[in-house]
DNA sequence: AACATATATATGAATAATCGAATATGCTAA
DNA sequence: TTAGCATATTCGATTATTCATATATATGTT
């Protein structure tokens, strides 16, 4: 495989690899929504969940149509959903250490 | 989902996000590796790959065995390699505007 | 024991990601 | 036109990643 695959893959996994954004494209599962209607459930700040959102555009993960006075996203490639979905498989298989993981991750603050 | 699950799962992808550590995850599509032969194929810096593969164990994407004076490296879960698959099943999908990005990405250098 | 080989780790410098605050843009309504 | 709402962008400080260099550890060999 190109070296040049593997760095645009590299992109598409860091675009993916933020708390926030996982939030959002779990919003997005299951159809459209406002970026101000994402804002609000995710409770966020709305700048900051709007660079969140820049990023995902900025790798095609998710695009967006304007209607009027609103920005609607959507989830471009169902694919995407697959892949979190075995993600969730792959956190069942392991959850004993994945727990672990993460009380060692909360040590760490 | 619980917040813990999307800091996990971004936690995951992050270890995924970089070329290198693409690289050997790909070497170990086949079975397991030692770090030496690992290092040899992609022709890097020994010290560099074993910093990555640290990566990859930290979050444990890897396993490794310890034979004497080797240590041989494995993916864990063919989950991984699944989602790696669904990966490639995307690029090809979107393969054009793969490529336009690559070029975007080329002209910043 | 001394030495070689395989692998891991520590350190520091360069680069990139993140967040909040402030500001900008674009659309709609009056 | 002005005002107001929805969303995006810029800026600067903070924190995290990455790489190269140097060094450490562990095993094997003589």
């Amino acid at each position: 495989m190109p070296d040049t695959l593997r760095r645009f893959k590299a992109e598409f996994f860091q675009a993916l690899a933020h708390p926030t954004r996982i939030a959002i494209l779990e919003q997005l599962r299951d159809g459209e929504l406002s970026a101000g209607a994402i804002i609000e459930k995710l409770g966020m700040e709305q700048a900051n969940v709007s660079q969140h959102l820049a990023v995902l555009r900025g790798k095609q993960i998710v695009v967006n149509r304007k209607a009027g006075n609103q920005v609607f996203y959507s989830v471009r490639d169902p694919l995407i959903i697959e892949v979190l979905d075995l993600m969730r498989k792959y956190f069942h298989a392991h959850l004993s250490e994945a727990l672990a993981m993460l009380e060692e991750m909360e040590a760490h603050r």
